[in-house]
DNA sequence: CGCAGCACGGGATGATTTCCCGATGGTCTT
DNA sequence: AAGACCATCGGGAAATCATCCCGTGCTGCG
């Protein structure tokens, strides 16, 4: 199935280094070759209307736009554009926007260089790869009923899951917790990155789902 | 009912002046002396300390502590205590905070004379008094069923409030609306004082119970 | 007309969120 | 036992948000 010609890959990641090495990487078996690198999402846009190469590297994080904005405005342009997005944890809000803005692949950056060079040849070829860790998250996120999602959330995590819905601020939990604000801040920010919600509101409805809520009982559930 | 010596009176208000004027008020008729004056919080707690006074005539806002506060402390330290609160507004949640405080009464400040005069003659033989409007907001509030609570939303303010009900952030319903996001924002802060919400997820909670969000229906309510 | 209420947003200040980081202690594996 | 991994706790910095206060413009009403 693979033709003849080296397979055009653009990199794009903030750190120079980071991209040497990928560079190093790919160009070992060539099979593929790198024409082009990029630092920023305007940049990598530039170079993909440019150098149109087969292979878009992605990582997510970037100064500015991040990777998925970038893959967006590419997908935007080229619909056949094949992105592989990199990022640094398997978070499955990540790859979730990233797999809906087109992207084809999704790898955790402690992925074996083999395991890379395997994933753009697959992308070049229009075939999808996901990081282990990746897939499972998504997994339990796109199968999962709702009403077990809150399982991903650790004992401590849930316990000020459940005190935030019993309609405490975070001032009251801290105290009855004998936290620190901030400890408690930055838990909610964990919680709402984990349950992949943007709002309380959301929060709310997820745990509604599970029961978690005695005022927002189910329809069709007794109330006791 | 009256005894034959002046009622004696403490004026909290962190405005000279305007004790100045309540003093003018309350002596004219000789039924009532004011024996202090205090400005802050602290001042007044010591000052009731000191003297006893019959009647406290108490501003809500104070610089530091509020003076509800201030209410609540002399509560503490004599449960027969005569607190008149003042405040510039209705706002039904002070009002409530005032009277879980232990506050006699609580007034607008758009109160005339007279009316002070007879609230406090009130206050010291143990009646409550309440100004109209803020009877009537608290009625409100605590005869209404909940469902009905929604109803002092403005239809801009619901509009708003339907959209963050619906998952939405506040960029996104600046942007649904086409308003700037501070509109938005100070919009919110709005409705978290009139349905007397500290939290998004107290909002929900009432909200739920007016039928406004369809994935937490109430329990008995068929959903289709 | 004047005045009240609603809608809109700027400014200032303080709180919260987010992202980053390091420290600690427990568990599990090799 | 050493190392990897995770849960828990919080500090720092920058961005965002909440709150309070202010002024504008519009509308309806006595």
């Amino acid at each position: 199935m693979s033709s003849n010609h080296p397979i055009r890959v653009l990199l794009v990641d903030d750190h120079a280094v980071v991209r040497a090495g990928y560079r190093r990487f790919l160009e070992h078996s060539r099979m593929m070759e790198v024409v082009g690198e990029a630092g920023t999402a305007d940049e990598a846009y530039q170079l993909f209307r440019l150098m149109k190469p087969d292979v878009v590297v992605m990582d997510i994080s970037l100064p500015g736009p991040s990777g998925i904005e970038a893959a967006r405005r590419m997908l935007a342009l080229d619909g056949r554009a094949r992105v592989l997005m990199f990022s640094m944890h398997a978070q499955p809000a990540f790859a979730r926007q990233a797999l809906e803005a087109g992207a084809i692949g999704f790898l955790t950056k402690d992925t074996e260089p083999d395991a890379l060079v395997q994933a753009v040849l697959a992308a070049a070829q229009g075939r999808r790869t996901l990081s282990p860790r990746v897939a499972e998250q998504l997994a339990l996120h796109n199968v999962m009923p709702d009403e077990r999602r809150l399982d991903v959330l650790t004992p401590r995590e849930f316990e000020i899951c459940r005190l935030l819905l019993a309609g405490m601020t975070l001032e009251e939990i801290a105290e009855a917790l004998k936290l620190s604000p901030k400890t408690i801040s930055n838990r909610m920010s964990e919680i709402r990155q984990k349950l992949d919600v943007r709002s309380d509101v959301e929060l709310v409805r997820l745990a509604s789902a599970a029961g978690l809520v005695p005022w927002a009982a189910k329809p069709g559930e007794p109330t006791n």
